[in-house]
RNA sequence: CGCGGGGUGGAGCAGUUGGCAGCUCGUCGGGCUCAUAACCCGGAGGUCGCAGGUUCGAAUCCUGUCCCCGCAA
């Protein structure tokens, strides 16, 4: 098969390799544009999949947009196959889409029609689901909304994290995108329409779903910060600074305290009172410091006694 | 030159009218206890990121420099 791959973050690099390593060709790979990287303005940070493609040798186009005219137009130039997009972060148009004979083939991390959209992994843990998976889908104009290929499950233990299930479901998806391509050149790959009846979306997290509310009871404060780990990471607040916390525990135990206080120090970690039941909190980083243990936290506190998150 | 926080015993923090460097945890020794990550007593451990300056005297004031981190993109 001649294929293009498009695709952007870590989940999008095992699926190229595994196309790589299975020996089709690849003429070229599509990633977002390269980015400044922050603070010291300078630096320049590829994307995973550039990274990787670099490694491979193999040409590398980076268009601010998609529908550029001299993208397409080089696109085609290619006469491929078939594209592959794996979270490549751009909307495709309707002529890119239709450009080759097998069409585009996109990598969605979830099992549609559930979670269609950019942020499926997390909302799922965030919503405390214990079952995701990855589906293999012809994509069509809209999003996430194209007949279905192949799809395989797997299930979400009490204590994922986002980052877990990411590598977890970039490697089914490596296999379900040489199972499909071979399905494909078979000419025997399966089509089934997604039913809409049953569809939802995975927005893009914003800013304000990070901020833990202690009210909540402790499986919803527990599952948004791993639905959130590591990134874009759930946070509270203590003093006017900003807290992060990246790793918790459900814990049965009920306090009398209020929401958010930070009641002792078991181990490692800090347990925090809930609206209902607690948790401990294991690993956070305050804001201006380094990532340290929940204790190493506590040890730093001047009051112990009236220590509360979220003020 | 986008905005901002921070570098103090092994860890996390406090410490500006400049004046013998403190706290919590850990660690070592001893004690109490049926027992304990609990409690009590005692000890070790710090060139206060680095360089220079001001001063009788600097963690603290000034200048330069390295490193870490948050936000915004």
């Amino acid at each position: 098969m001649r294929i293009v791959y498009m695709g952007t973050p870590d989940f999008a690099v095992a699926p190229l390799k595994a196309i790589y390593e299975a020996g089709h060709e690849l003429l070229a790979v599509v990633t977002q544009p390269d980015k400044p990287n922050s603070r010291r303005g300078k630096e320049i940070i590829f994307s995973p999949v550039k990274q990787t493609a670099l490694g491979m040798n193999l040409p590398i186009i980076q268009p601010s947009k998609a529908s550029d005219s001299e993208f397409i137009a080089y696109l085609r130039s290619l006469n491929a196959d078939m594209f592959v997009v794996c979270a490549y972060g751009q909307l495709l148009g309707i002529e890119i889409l239709n450009m080759t004979k097998y069409g585009c083939v996109n990598i969605h991390a979830s099992l549609l029609p559930k979670y269609r959209g950019a942020a499926p992994i997390h909302r799922a843990i965030m919503n405390g689901e214990t079952e995701t998976g990855v589906t293999l889908m012809y994509m069509d104009k809209g999003l996430d909304t194209g007949d279905m290929m192949i799809a395989e499950a797997i299930c979400i233990e009490q204590n994922d994290t986002a980052g877990i299930l990411f590598d977890r479901l970039s490697i089914v998806g490596s296999s379900l995108i040489i199972k499909g391509i071979t399905l494909l050149s078979e000419g025997c790959a399966p089509r089934i329409p997604q039913d809409e009846t049953l569809s939802s979306y995975a927005q893009k997290i914003k800013k304000n779903e990070c901020r833990i509310d202690f009210t909540e009871d402790a499986k919803s404060v527990h599952d948004r910060i791993r639905g959130l780990n590591p990134f874009p990471t759930a946070y509270t607040t203590f003093n006017e600074k900003i807290i992060k916390l990246y790793d918790s525990k459900l814990l049965s135990e009920c306090y009398n305290s209020d929401a958010g206080t930070l009641v002792k120090t078991v181990g490692q970690g800090i347990v925090v009172a809930c609206g209902h039941g607690s948790v401990l909190i294991e690993t956070l980083k305050p804001e201006g410091k380094r990532f340290m243990e929940a204790s190493e936290f506590w040890a730093g506190l001047q009051n112990k006694n009236n220590a509360i998150f979220g003020k």
